[in-house]
DNA sequence: GATCCGTGGTG
DNA sequence: TCACCAAGGAT
């Protein structure tokens, strides 16, 4: 029987396949680290496909790192808006300051440097350092592994430390077996992604089955094991819409956790299940004792991979802000400028909820209801009592 | 070392 | 509808 490990003849098969078949990616048109840097950190986790327009709007407003470095936060932050796992875009933006503090704005060019930047692994830095810079630098992502293991036949499931282990022992046997670091590492990727998938995979169309441990033993369908995965929990969120002319309140969160840094409607975590009044008194709790919570305006489901969200919208109107640890900055945004802040697809949804809300009370005071889009029934309305001629709110801040 | 962090596509 | 997955990193 056949000894599957790294071969040159792998290699040479591997390689021509990808001179062959590679897709026409935007960042295989371009050599600039800066501009593959952003692209790998786009693509953790995440979809070519999803990333493409993402990559080009980042590169068209921040051409480089400098560009990247001097920018506000809050910015980088609305670019990287539905792309998901957003301290990916906090950790790009401190690495590019200290690039540009350190390096003098130019990437390290080994891995080893690399890695020592925000945001950096083990991957990201063995993935630029190869394919920017054409280091002999080992990468493993979630491709490699599933070629790897059909190829090679290593057992175990993710996470298994012994198989991460067999895994990156591999990856640097095989790129340093020949040139073209970059090539192999990014040929490995796409077979992966185009050929080796992980269901249906192609193996009549791949250009190493014949070298392949899993192909000959007919056990493709088996390798990599499954991964064991997490319940799902449920959360709930009782959210705050409090509006004030054309205006609407939002706060931004605490950096860290889930959507940290981002911003939102005001909103605080209940027990999931919990009733409207237990959500009307989790508002007030949060909010001070000035806060009126009113009608329900529905409700926002969102499935997140290890969690199960419901976002459920009250009207709220608010005497005064009060400083809250899980809020960092307050602010009063119109519709348009909310499209602007930071927010996650799931407060974005619920904002959508509350604006076309506000609305629809608006037509139904004219003359005749039209139809709307969003499907929630919505109680009847009635005004909050207490709170309506309340001094001004102090924009931008609470008290610390 | 286990857990957490988002989103969109897919069957 | 739903479970699973995708060019991972930080704690």
């Amino acid at each position: 029987m056949a000894d599957f490990r790294p071969t040159a003849a792998l290699r040479n098969d591997l390689l021509a396949w990808f001179d062959r078949h590679k897709r026409d990616l935007p960042w295989r048109r371009t050599r600039d680290p800066y501009a593959i840097w952003v692209s790998e950190v786009m693509l953790q986790q995440t979809q070519v496909a999803t990333v493409i327009p993402y990559w080009k709007r980042f590169l068209e407003r921040f051409p480089d790192v400098t560009a990247l470095a001097q920018a506000e936060l809050p910015e980088v932050f609305a670019l990287w808006r539905g792309l998901g796992y957003y301290s990916r875009a906090r950790n790009l933006h401190r690495a590019a300051q200290a690039i540009v503090s350190t390096h003098g704005g130019k990437l390290p060019s080994d891995a080893a440097a690399l890695l020592k930047l925000p945001g950096f692994g083990r991957y990201t830095a063995g993935a630029v350092a190869s394919i920017a810079f054409g280091e002999a630098a080992p990468l493993v992502d979630g491709n490699v592994a599933r070629v790897f293991s059909r190829l090679f036949l290593v057992e175990g499931a993710p996470g298994d430390r012994a198989r991460e282990k067999k895994l990156w022992a591999l990856a640097e046997e095989a790129v340093a077996l020949g040139k073209r670091p970059g090539d192999w590492n990014q040929a490995l990727m796409e077979l992966g992604a185009t050929v080796c998938r992980a269901e249906h995979p192609s193996c009549l169309l791949c250009p190493v089955r014949s070298r392949c441990g899993a192909f000959a033993h007919g056990r493709v369908d088996e390798l990599p094991l499954a991964r064991v995965r997490a319940a799902r929990q449920a959360m709930q969120v009782a959210v705050a819409v409090c509006r004030r002319g054309e205006t609407f309140l939002f706060a931004r969160r605490a950096e860290g956790g889930l959507f940290g840094g981002l911003w939102e409607l005001p909103s605080v975590e209940v027990t999931p299940g919990a009733s409207h009044a237990q959500m009307a008194d989790a508002l007030v709790r949060a909010l001070g004792s000035s806060a009126r919570v009113g009608a329900s305006l529905g409700a926002v489901k969102r499935v997140l991979t290890h969690r199960a969200l419901t976002l459920e919208l009250f009207e709220v109107e608010l005497a005064r802000l009060r400083a809250m640890p899980s809020v960092q900055e307050w602010r009063w945004a119109t519709a348009a400028e909310a499209d602007r802040l930071g927010m996650s697809t799931a407060m974005a949804k619920a904002f959508a909820l509350a604006r076309d809300a506000g609305q629809r009370t608006v037509r139904v005071s004219g003359s005749r209801r039209r139809g709307s889009k969003v499907s929630v029934a919505r109680p009847p309305r009635r005004r909050p009592r207490g709170a309506a001629t309340g001094p001004m709110l102090k924009e931008r801040r609470a008290d610390p």
